[in-house]
DNA sequence: CGGCATCCGCTAAGATACTG
DNA sequence: CAGTATCTTAGCGGATGCCG
């Protein structure tokens, strides 16, 4: 795919900048991990993040169409997500996006983290 | 996007914060279609890119081994950039990346906010 | 030419409190 | 439970100026 003269705009950098958001990758991990998440329940996976950013964070996501948002009206509310298809398409290329930086061992955040790696 | 520092983290985290700054993918673009480029024809190459983040942005992936810096000490300096292995490696996976964006067409690029730049 | 240093403004991230 | 509203803070990005 070629810039050319395409001076600035590419469909990819939308994309990346909603991936590439604070707490994102590990949201996207937890959901293909565990499969269908209640809020509550993706909160608690991920250590940290505040009910407004995770909000943020999975509207922006559902927005792309990269999770499914299943909202259930009763008392009290329950609420859950999942990846798309999309999601699972994109899911493969973060793989290997995830296979580089491993192999490349960037040295950020060496912790335990299979992460999105190996899986 | 800001990442803090995420308590658990992973390698890709690292690898996409570094290549979803601003103007990142569009210099790596630059760099695939037109080989190696000095830092004013690159510079010229992305219109509105401030040298400050330009050099920024080609420090980060230098860092990452993602572009080769050649530096010449003569007078007057010449500095070139160009991708390394590594950013030929990345640029194939960007690309399953881009495709995924152009597929489902996420519209972004909209309201002026110059698209390529993201964070 | 190819930077780095500095100040400065903006917005995104964090914490906290509140609600249907 | 699943958010929203609001305030504060911190870091990024823009502009400018200087240097080897």
């Amino acid at each position: 795919m070629k810039f050319s003269e395409a001076p600035i705009s590419c469909p990819m950098d939308g994309l990346l900048r909603v991936i590439s958001g604070p707490w994102t990758t590990f949201i996207l991990w937890r959901l293909s991990t565990h499969g269908t998440l209640r809020f509550g329940e993706l909160k608690r996976l991920v250590p940290g993040v505040s009910s407004r950013l995770l909000t943020d964070r999975l509207r922006k996501l559902e927005d792309a169409g990269i999770v499914n948002r299943d909202y259930k009206p009763t008392i009290p509310p329950e609420v859950s997500y999942a990846l798309s298809p999309r999601g699972q398409e994109l899911r493969e290329v973060l793989k290997h996006l995830s296979d580089l930086a491993i192999k490349w061992d960037l040295g950020q955040a060496k912790h335990g983290d299979e992460a999105v790696a190996s899986q």
